[in-house]
DNA sequence: TTGTATGCGTTATCAC
DNA sequence: GTGATAACGCATACAA
């Protein structure tokens, strides 16, 4: 074996290594380790020669070697949709500020909402030995899709009736919804809905609530887009058979819906009231502001972490389901 | 030295590595390592065989290993001050899919705007031997900042005269906004700015500009927040000395004055015309829809990903410096 | 309390 | 074209 300072140029070349430390310190590459994952007994002597001679020497223990002896390593593997959305952007923030009181980072990829992809970048992050996975708003089969060899935790509605990490109480949102404009007195009430089963849980929520009061809703459906909120608010008020509320799966679309309702000469709330879903910041910049059905993004975030962090402990972990909160603003009044 | 089949299991219990492999290809492990790095030669009927075992096995090489042997991880450090704030997570989605043709991905971290944590994060980053790494909005000294050991690619407005990354060309911006203004005919102007040196430079650009034509502006200070831009416009319109357009240096703060001008019964871009910054998607979303400057994130976020690359490959680094385009919309209009 | 020695999964340098 | 084998930087079981 050759002497285990003769390379030390090279580690010195790429910033100072355990051995540099060890032998400035006179003790061996063991001790420095100890005292780095300050776990066994050394001596306080010891120590505090060791930490002083890494300071100077600006040594800081390599994820990478102490990754690769543990086998797993020290990041959290995400998976989201499109890191511009806003509320995936604030459900990082919760994930990260987790994460950190751990000591450990985010490994990030996106999906662009694309199966193919979504397993791409999984199996990327898989390379990297992951310690846990977050994946947001999956497109897979909840059931089959973790590539296999470790668990994930998954952000998404309730699908396939699989047990899967966080979401949000849809149906609990749409609700609210209906309450709060049959408290304010309003009667004739649309639904605006999108493609996927969060609005059909939102949709459901809804009309159940409607029904308790026997009354039921028109109903159109958009794709989450300014424009197509726009699209489904003229298509409302074209069969005029009256509109005096409507419900809307998304902010962006809820956006749509103002615009075409001012275009139209209506006025919000006392003509029509509005009520738009997630609250997202652009809620409170609409004119007028956007009542609006509250997703708890950073929150949710942060419970994935945990449950994620949990799971690595080799503890179990449950789903955990977040209630969506009604938001107050200017949009809905009685009429 | 042990067998080195004899812990199959305990690798095989944690995915399958690159020894079974081998073993069951009936070759040895560097051939294996040459069929995954597609390099030097293999015979073709070996490479497949190999080949076929790695995908029934569900063999990928792992980074960990592959990093540590080349002392460099397949990771960009990226710090941004908060994921949640739009523009960064355009700016995000142009690294990452630079990245991705490369095979590698992004190590995030948030410094919060804060100079103490953006430190904690760099350093953080280094542990992991990120080959190359990217800092928006950088809070430190940019000349002294880098910690050490490795060079970083700044994007933010320039500042001590340190050539660092990319940056827009925030004087550019202004002189656009100007331009347009004075082209619609306006001569009341005001411009709303903010703390720091962007906005020194959007104002400078602004001002200029005016002088060419013999104008001055006045002025109001915000924060960026909706909140500040409506404070700021109700001042400017209270003392009375007329306003007939008005530059914000950032989309929120232009939404708050959007919502001033409404409240005193001004129309825009009738009576008062309004050119924000940033172009935000919140932009297009506001009543009216803003005109604004802009700011083309998902291009800067990529050309520092290029340039990042680059350093990586050791070749030299320039600053690109982009610049912003006006996006007219609504809230601009002749008198 | 400390040192020695081994192995983590991979790449790369030599031989053959 | 292929196989040994030495690193890479670290943690840890074991010996001292």
């Amino acid at each position: 074996m050759p002497d285990p300072t003769s390379n030390s140029v090279t580690t010195l070349s790429r910033g100072s290594g355990i051995r540099q430390v060890a032998r400035l310190s006179g003790v061996s590459i063991a001790t420095v380790s100890r005292v780095f994952n300050d776990a066994a007994s050394v001596h306080p002597a010891t120590r505090e020669r060791v930490l002083e001679h890494a300071r100077a020497l600006g040594y800081q223990p390599s994820s990478l070697g102490r990754n690769l002896v543990r086998g797993r390593s020290d990041l959290l593997g995400l998976i989201v949709p499109d890191v511009s959305f806003p509320l995936y952007g604030e459900m990082i923030c919760g994930i990260e500020a987790v994460l950190n009181a751990r000591g450990m980072s985010i490994l990030l990829a996106s999906s662009h909402d694309d199966t193919a992809s979504e397993l791409m970048a999984a199996q990327h992050l898989l390379r990297h030995a992951i310690a846990g996975g977050i994946i947001i708003n999956s497109r897979q089969e909840l059931a089959s899709f973790p590539p296999r060899g470790m668990n994930w935790i998954h952000v998404t509605p309730e699908r396939d009736g699989v047990p899967h990490g966080v979401e949000l109480d849809n149906e609990a949102g749409g609700r609210l919804a209906a309450h709060e404009l049959l408290r304010l007195g309003r009667r004739q009430i649309a639904y605006i809905g999108a493609p996927g089963c969060e609005s059909v849980h939102r949709e459901r929520g809804f009309t159940d609530e409607l029904r308790r009061v026997g009354l039921t809703s028109r109903r159109m459906q958009g794709d989450y887009s300014e424009q197509s909120g726009t699209w489904a608010a003229q298509a409302l008020l074209e069969d005029g058979s009256g509109l005096d509320a409507v419900f809307v799966a998304g902010d962006l679309m809820a956006a749509g819906v103002l615009r075409a309702l001012h275009l139209r000469g209506l006025r919000v709330p006392e003509d029509v009231a509005v009520v738009g879903f997630d609250d997202a910041p652009l809620a409170a910049l609409l004119y007028p502001r956007l009542t609006s059905i509250r997703q708890p993004a950073r929150a949710m975030g942060a419970a994935a972490a945990e449950q994620s962090l949990r799971m690595m402990d080799g503890h179990s972990v449950e789903s955990v389901i977040f209630s969506p909160e009604l938001v107050r603003r200017e949009s809905t009044a009685p009429p």
